[in-house]
DNA sequence: CATGAATGAGTCTTCATTCAT
DNA sequence: GATGAATGAAGACTCATTCAT
């Protein structure tokens, strides 16, 4: 409809494929906050877009069907979460305080993104995905704990902790997830002091049974 | 299950009633392991009734809206968890070895109902009863978290355990459910010992700092 | 159950009869209420028996079908109707005098049945029986409307009144029941003077022509 | 109908919304007949939208509720009605000639619409909203009424006719119903006729009493 | 590419009717 | 004959998805 649209460059520096982006993120940030109030299911395209404050066809533009909105929920924050807890150049050398670092970014994340957090810890609750049968792409959905797993292998390898990295993980972040899941309740709840206080508790849970003497 | 459930003949004017009772407990029974297997939303009523050898129309019968089977299934089901959780004549002395012994009950008992710890877990998930608005009946579905909070908070006057009993009662939840979830993702998998694992990462995690000098 | 049920004898004074009847009161004037309040699709058979204290299946022990009630109410209802209009001993010579009592005599039946009244002035709007598709059952609700046609033919053959009976039967009927109607609505309204009213209107509107000169 | 109708191309973006309602309409009129033939109860959704030549969900794109349909249908055919009724130009200045054109009207259209109009008479039979539980938009059904009632204000000014306007409006509208009425079954009956008729019977019974020398 | 009306398969829920007790 | 639970056909309504503009 402008004049500009009637020669299609791709060169303006991507001025459309930026537009694009835009309706692209609005749409994604809408369906966060449908999803997380409402659940997967409950959650309408219709109020999706309208939060989006665009049109249901757009919607599909952009994503093929309902369960694809999740999926690039999960797939494109899911980086940012794996980039938190990854090693950084400034982090302490102790493994131990490198966990409470590295952790203690990934709940400030979290607490940035509330929503999603309760969307991510609810996920599996759609059994199967409609089309294919089988569960919803969990495939991709799996690199955050993978990168927690890792973790926990490095700080078994450093002595600082023990026993099955695979199940550790599982227990932390089950653990974590219950007190930061409690606190999302209450608006006022401080998430990085929950979040700190599982983190304390799991590190004497994990401590080494060599070093305690008996008990 | 009670003694005298066995001999059902309690006079001709019971039989109706007992045999009513018979198809809502062949309902509940198709519904959680429906709901177990699709998730609440994707259930459908027709199935629920088909599993339960039934007609749609007697599913209506003893439940208004879909909502309430749920309900219904996790209020009956929940006082046999505290129940489980609940101190009993024979247990140990010691807080740490009663602890184990109450949870390793509570464990046993969601070992035989693996699709109601399922769907428990998921509690919350579909957002709103669709009568009232409100959240689906949360205020009845309390009773096995406090019991849980009662147990730590008798550890922690015992000494066994050190620490905000609601705020170790979440983490210890949240860690020993995990374990347990993905465990039953696996149905090979050994849930008692897993639930075991947490059981003891938590009590090292809750033991008295007093005792381990270090920190 | 009581002792005299064990032998079926039909004499005992109708003992047996007397009850049945009773049930099929106590189910049809439940069902004028219901019929009333609800409309006819939307009265449930379960509310009316209900009101009538009674079983589902009672209701169907007397009436084959929900159309039968509706009949039945309108059959046993309607010859107390033409009775009132029915000439009587005592009523007075003149026709227009005795057209007064006798549509007086209507009007104070209506008064104490008015929830029927409304029922059988929304008769014809259950389009058709559900069974037969054909309307319900015309034949058997007619009487009223004869009897006044009759009256009507009297009042002409009297030179009370002038004008096509069938049509003036119509017009009086319409009149008076919307003035009547319109007072049901208002439990506090005067059925009788309205009812009043539309005879006088309407024995105007009938007076034969040649006794008015022109205008 | 209106003369700016008839050319259909405002602009390239009316297009749209034109369309909408054509689609509108030919629900409208669908339902018009099926609930005409039917009555509201028995008619189904899927059938009006079959009618109209549409899908069922676009019905409920157009209309909350079947109930909202019924009364689309009142609110926006009765100013069609109040117009037919609402004094003219042309109508003669005796107010009994132009009470007769200006009824004449109201039944040329009552002709044209006789489903519609045997669905205006039932009115109030569908007991109460589905949603607000109170009687069905009746506030929005009451501008023909009014209009009547205001007629015969007039013509009790002017001394054309005596007695409580109310009154005379509702035997006048319930006579001529319900000679409409019977004349409405018969597809092959002067409407025409039978609604002069109830007029002159009216006008007669209406008539001021001081001229009529007799009781 | 944005848009939003159209679509219809799919679900919950109701309720007349049956029938074993 | 009374009873009330069982039944399932039927209907209102939802919502993901399509597609003409």
């Amino acid at each position: 409809m402008s004049p500009a649209s009637t020669h299609r460059t791709k060169r303006p520096s991507g001025l459309r494929a930026e537009a694009k982006e835009l309706f692209r993120d609005a749409i994604l940030r809408a369906a966060e906050a449908e999803f997380a109030e409402r659940g997967f299911e409950a959650a309408r395209i219709q109020d999706i877009a309208k939060r989006a404050e665009v049109g249901v066809g757009t919607v599909y533009n952009h994503f093929d069907q309902k369960t694809d909105i999740v999926l690039a929920l999960l797939v494109e924050r899911q980086p940012d979460m794996v980039a938190a807890i990854a090693a950084r150049a400034g982090d302490p050398a102790d493994w131990t305080a490198a966990f409470r670092a590295r952790i203690g970014r990934l709940h400030a994340y979290v607490a940035a993104h509330r929503p999603l957090f309760g969307l991510v810890c609810n996920l599996g609750l759609f059994g199967r995905d409609a089309r294919t049968g089988g569960p919803v792409g969990q495939a991709k959905l799996k690199p955050v704990i993978p990168a927690i797993e890792n973790m926990m292998r490095e700080g078994v390898a450093a002595g600082a902790i023990a026993g099955d990295p695979v199940r550790l993980a599982r227990f932390f972040m089950g653990g974590t997830k219950n007190l930061l899941l409690s606190a999302l309740d209450d608006p006022t709840a401080d998430l990085a002091a929950e979040g700190a206080l599982g983190v304390e508790l799991f590190l004497r849970a994990a401590r080494p049974v060599s070093v305690e003497g008996e008990r």
